[in-house]
DNA sequence: TAGATTGTTAATCGATTAACAATC
DNA sequence: TAGATTGTTAATCGATTAACAATC
């Protein structure tokens, strides 16, 4: 009887969003807002912010809105983005060259902790700090370093042989950066970035 | 009288999807396919598929199928995929520099041809095979240039203020790498590329 | 023809919004 | 207290799906 609908994905979706705007608000030194402020902020409706919210607590009052940093350290709980993850990288060429050196990740709680390729001329080789280990010994990886996320940035032929191998290896979440579409049992997550994607989206209204 | 409601935004964000599996298709040499398997492939309904299509017009045959090149090019019209678009790529730092030397986007009908940044250290150096210009200079470049979409890699606090500049300079699409929702008029475009917000929406569910 | 798949309609499902009592 | 804003309900809106006649 005990019948608790899960969380809609569109509104998890959201939230990353609301969290973003919320350390901005706070390194802008702000400490109280409203749903009509974030609303106006982020062009979404201050319903759609309090009624997304409303599915995890009642972290505003009535008449003054929210305390910013509260509001964030709760979002951040249920995001689970108040630890550090770690995360594999698979693909050692340009792309993957770029995403290992980008610095956005660590203080979002996200770090890189190895990287792996196929290619024998790559293996045994640097990737910024990394040794570039091989795919072969993914599993294994996985299990010691206990990483839990995945970064794809191989060619899309490759892309569905590695997300098995991945999958296979009990990642439970996977960032694709190959332009392909892949296939994952249910439960594994996957998110898309391909900037030819959102290109597209916006090239149709020019 | 001639009310025609337009295309939901859900379905043309769609349509990019839709086209890169079917060049992904032809890649491997096939020739016709079916909703189903473009469903089966993409994690979507046939129906979905099928409707989607069907705002745009009639592309399949009964019992058929869809011919993949032909469907290929009609998306490719509908998106405008099928002429090159010249980019715009503001901010020459880390990020600035891993964009500007991505390979994914010639070939698909994007061009970077020109790079600012507002830092006069960096100002007339290079950045790839670009020089750097001013800022200060973008509305006249961006005319002259015929840029029409432009590349945000900044740091946060600067990107509303650059985004400013953008639209006053005419531009009407602008891919916003920047983690931080900005505000710009109805009718520009704006699509946002944050890993960390994909990563977030996936540890929920860990 | 028989089999398959489209394009489309109507039904279902889910998400957004408007409105307001509760309350800080 | 008066004013403001939350959390939540009910109404609206829009998107997805199931089903099937049309037809290749």
């Amino acid at each position: 009887m005990s019948e608790t609908k899960p969380v809609p994905d569109i509104v998890i979706g959201r939230l990353p969003i609301y969290l973003r705007a919320l350390n901005y608000l706070l390194a802008e030194g702000q400490t109280i807002t409203a749903s009509k402020d974030l609303a106006l902020r982020l062009g979404i409706s201050s319903a759609q912010i309090r009624k997304d919210l409303s599915h995890f607590g009642e972290f505003g009052k009535q008449g003054m809105g929210y305390d910013i940093a509260h509001l964030r350290d709760q979002l951040r709980s249920i995001l689970k983005a108040d630890r550090v993850w770690n995360m594999a990288l698979i693909g050692a060429g340009d792309l993957g060259h770029a995403i290992a050196h980008y610095a956005g990740w660590e203080g979002k709680g996200f770090r890189i902790i190895c990287v792996f390729d196929n290619n024998p001329q790559k293996i045994g080789r640097n990737l910024g700090r990394f040794q570039i280990c091989d795919i072969a010994t993914l599993a294994e990886r996985v299990r010691e370093l206990e990483v839990e996320i995945a970064i794809v940035a191989v060619p899309a032929q490759a892309a569905q042989s590695v997300v098995d191998k991945l999958v296979e290896a009990g990642i439970g979440a996977i960032l694709n950066y190959a332009p392909i579409t892949v296939k994952v049992p249910a439960g594994v997550q996957v998110q898309y970035i391909d900037p030819v994607i959102h290109l597209q989206r916006m090239t149709y209204y020019l």
